[in-house]
DNA sequence: CATGAGTGGATACTAGCACTATCGATAGTT
DNA sequence: AACTATCGATAGTGCTAGTATCCACTCATG
């Protein structure tokens, strides 16, 4: 397969591909000489991979090549999990804001978070990248005057955070064991994962939302759900 | 306050606030003569909130632009949510792969959303930014040919929507009523709530492991989780 | 009341990111 | 031989989130 097919398979531009080749995205082709290449069914899995990283996952491509460099070398499972982890993080570097009280306190939402772990006997390193993000969250809260968010939501985070990671590892477990496939779906799950939560939170929220406040009986209720109304808004854009 | 003050006071540089200012980002100081303004604590506040949505729940300028008008405008709090959930979502726009099949069937995720909704007896406006990017996530599973994340990761993951939907709403509730606080209580915890999901999510995974994965008894546990480490690594970037 | 720092507003510029275009020297295809 | 495609390199594009600069003004201080 030439460049130009891999293109046309994968659907994506020419210059593109050699931009995520250079990025270290994509493996070069079998050389068949100096100025040409042969690329196979491994370089069209690998490509839509990485659009599903880039797209729906939305890294940025020195994240992906993060996560694409862990599939590649031959790296124990638990740290896939942990680059794959990382890649999703935030850039972080809140300004450390000047005149807030700097009183050596670790911030509120380190010690709930702290504090957290401890009760549930999660235990972790503590360069898990997910201990700054849920921290930092809290801290955000706490400076907007928002406490009262915390409070209504660590709790049930944090048990809804334990059964998606019990069903996240229930589907490395049900890979083929030992084979690549094991890999991908630790940085898959692990990417996608977020956006797949974060669409079935908003699904919730509004179903949950109707179950409290009822409509009004005059109003209609809303049309019954089908696959195709969904796939109609997957064509569009917000 | 001048804007310099509100400057020194919230850690954003002017020519920022400036910028916030064009973008309808910060309502306009009040008046004192043609080219001079006065800036109060609702102005800190809500840079505040803008530096929140920004850099912690990573809007870009204009999702937050939308959210904040959202806020501004006295409108229902269901119509805040439904903002709220919009700003979050992703770009879209995944090209219709030229390759697959084109029969009308309207894509495996559309279908199996739809069924999940069915099932929970979930009520949802078919507009709802979640069924898309819940839908897109399944469908890229079955692109890369790994459903077997898909049937180990919906129900529960569904499970655990409903149970932070229902602290979502808890919090709302909490708020006090009628105050402009209970819209900026669904604005930031709709935003936010994602990256403290995905924080607690990652916390989770790699106890879990530990738990189905414990160590071999020479390897040192990982060191006791302190409020400090994780303040530490607050401060640095990945 | 002069002076200099600060202000609002407009315009222009910058860095980073994810591509996209073009070029020259080959290589394969007809 | 003619023509298209390829590799690799370099340069350019469009978008985003700010920065920087300029201007006319104004306010606080000396």
């Amino acid at each position: 397969m030439r460049m130009s097919e891999l293109s046309t398979s994968t659907g994506v531009a020419v210059p593109t591909l050699k931009f995520y080749l250079r990025e270290g995205l994509l493996h070069a082709g079998e050389r068949t000489s100096p100025n040409q290449a042969q690329y196979d069914e491994g370089h069209v899995e690998r490509v839509r991979l990485v659009r599903a990283l880039l797209e729906v996952g939305s890294l940025s491509v020195a994240q992906a090549a993060k996560v694409i460099a862990a599939l590649d070398s031959q790296m124990p499972l638990s740290s896939v999990f942990g680059v794959a982890q990382r890649a999703v993080s935030i850039p972080a570097s809140i300004a450390t804001s000047d005149d807030v009280d700097a009183d050596a306190a670790p911030s509120v939402g380190a010690t709930l978070i702290a504090e957290l772990c401890e009760r549930r006997g999660w235990r972790v390193h503590s360069n898990n990248p997910g201990l700054a993000l849920a921290a930092r969250v809290l801290d955000t809260y706490a400076a907007l005057g928002l406490e009262t968010i915390t409070t209504a939501v660590l709790e049930p985070g944090a048990d809804a955070a334990q059964l998606v990671a019990g069903a996240d590892l229930a589907a490395v477990a049900s890979a083929a064991p030992d084979t690549a496939e094991m890999t991908r779906v630790v940085a898959v799950g692990t990417v996608l994962g977020d956006s797949l939560l974060a669409g079935l939170r908003r699904i919730a929220q509004e179903a949950e939302s109707f179950r409290r406040f009822p409509l009004p009986e005059d109003t209609p209720a809303p049309a019954p759900l089908t696959a195709a109304a969904i796939a109609a808004q997957l064509d569009e854009d917000c």
